[in-house]
DNA sequence: TTGTATGCGTTATCAT
DNA sequence: ATGATAACGCATACAA
């Protein structure tokens, strides 16, 4: 007795093939232990002819599992984030699943804003790239039993985390620089606050030390890594005092250094020696290429996402640590 | 005499406060019309305590509305998008909504597959971005009733479209290709089929006519917008007969041209002039630095996701076109 | 001013 | 082998 179903869903099929909704169900989901074929093709049919997809929405909230993941980057611009994403969304899509994209700009109140977003639309997991600033506060006070989460670069939040040897990294790069003679290492950083600079100074400082190099606290500097950062830094340092090498903490702000550089008749690497941090594709493109610490971002963003979606529950706190390695370019090709 | 509802629910906060949870929806929908302060105060009360957040797929699935917005790019690692992206995300962040991003790599199985995921995603609306194929049959069949589609570049969907003359775009270079005495210009397209190639094919075709330029066939030659393709074919393009300038239709296809130039000893801008079009970020960095035509990828992506939030219906197939301009840079610096 | 009841479209539990 | 029915969590028409 009951009218025409209302179009595009399983009970409109369910009406036109002539079953309950409940075997339209078992039969579009695959659980159709024990139901004849013939009924089957009915089912398929009828919704083959109503174009039937069925309500993710409604799906989700029976099931309780959304398939999507929340993908939190700093800004979805910066080169470095763009592996990240394409990694992550790869292994989504092949689960036939989704990624919500959210830039927070590094502000906290914009993160916390993301993370807000993501739990209502009841993602499945988050993956939070980009390192967190030392006071994490602003992420307390969530309630994260229902969502599986990810970091990838440092973090002080208690979930399983894809990371690097921040300071080793340095460190391999102030060593290069110092077979190659330098002795007064500019160091670009990024904001003090930022885990991921505070890591990598680590490295700088502990490099500086071992290697006996020039230990001169105006020789650290701090930016926002952008290139326009690196450029206002590196003149305001070349007209402050003399330097023979750059350890940027990231290549656009290399890249901003050699710019500035390049205007002040500095010559490199014969002159100043530049290396950077992340091998961005733009490192290979610049002139001279630039010196860089490469890193998997690509697979950052794949295994997280793996660990999302995999079914083995995640250890809270646990943490994978991938290789980085240091590629040599023109920037310090120095013979 | 209900149990105590689950956690996180407006149940259990309407339990909590001593109210139905219609009051509670009321209250926290921001629809108190005629609800006293005590009242009110006690249902924030109970939704603070209980950290409640409304579902969304309970609220989407009732309202019909989900507070999303799809955006499907052939690649998001490709620069042209990220700006695309980063608008179309901060429009929607500020308006409470939330992206969801799926790369296509321009497969017409994928875009098949990324529509899919998205309508059953029952998204309010989908930024289709990066121009489509001149065969758009796999597009065919899918009920947009109920979605809003914004395209942005060309496209022969029945959507409201933001694009660029991209005819005028390519003339424009050539002409100042000419008018630095260039006589045969080696056009570095993207594949036949893609629509973008088409009308930028046009544009040189034209350019070239009305200048009397050398209409050899051999100088338009085909690849996939990537770095390694430009290289290539200009390798190609070297051993295989002369040229004194360069129009790339993208700025990666352009690189590798300048890239297989410099290999073969060929000097940009004095022996071939090269130009190419996006204007992403790396066309300035690059050495010598590009000369390219840009385009405000930002504002396509505003303003493709404005239409989409916006309350006023959409004109199916309209079309909004933007400027473009020609950024002179040293690849193109004779004199 | 507030509450009850119904439905959004699924899936799962129990019947039959 | 199949169906009726009850959730999932919310918003709203209708009562009171």
């Amino acid at each position: 007795m009951t009218g025409a179903a209302r179009p595009g869903t399983a009970k409109a099929v369910a009406e036109l093939a002539g079953v309950s909704v409940t075997t339209v169900s078992r039969v579009l989901s695959g659980q159709a232990s024990a139901i004849p074929q013939e009924t089957q093709d009915r089912v398929f049919a009828a919704a083959r002819q109503l174009r039937y997809r069925p309500n993710s929405l409604a799906r989700a909230l029976r099931k309780g599992t959304t398939q999507s993941i929340g993908l939190i980057v700093p800004d979805i611009s910066d080169a470095y984030f763009h592996q990240v994403a394409r990694g992550v969304e790869d292994v989504a899509q092949a689960a036939g699943c989704v990624v919500i994209l959210t830039n927070t700009d590094r502000v906290p109140a914009r993160e916390e804003a993301c993370v807000n977003l993501l739990l209502d639309k009841r993602v499945d997991g988050i993956v939070f790239a980009g390192g967190g600033i030392d006071d994490d506060t602003h992420l307390d006070g969530f309630d994260w039993s229902s969502t599986r989460v990810v970091t990838i670069g440092p973090h002080q939040l208690p979930f399983p985390s894809i990371t690097v040897d921040d300071s080793a990294a340095i460190s391999d790069a102030v060593h290069h620089l110092a077979e190659i003679s330098c002795r007064r290492i500019l160091c670009l950083a990024g904001q003090p606050n930022w885990l991921v600079t505070q890591r990598r100074l680590a490295g700088y400082r502990q490099a500086v030390a071992e290697l006996g190099l020039d230990t001169d606290p105006d020789l650290v500097v701090y930016g926002d890594f952008t290139e326009s950062a690196g450029e206002e830094l590196t003149a305001k340092a070349l007209a402050a005092g003399s330097f023979d090498g750059v350890i940027a903490f990231n290549d656009y702000t290399a890249i901003g250094a050699m710019h500035a550089l390049a205007s002040a008749g500095v010559r490199v690497p014969d002159d100043v020696a530049v290396i950077g941090c992340d091998d961005i594709p733009v490192a290979r493109m610049v002139h001279p290429a630039l010196t860089s610490v490469s890193f998997s971002q690509y697979e950052f963003g794949r295994n997280a996402a793996e660990m999302i979606l995999g079914s083995v529950p995640l250890p809270a706190g646990q943490r994978i640590t991938f290789p980085h390695e240091l590629l040599r370019r023109h920037s310090t090709a120095r013979r």
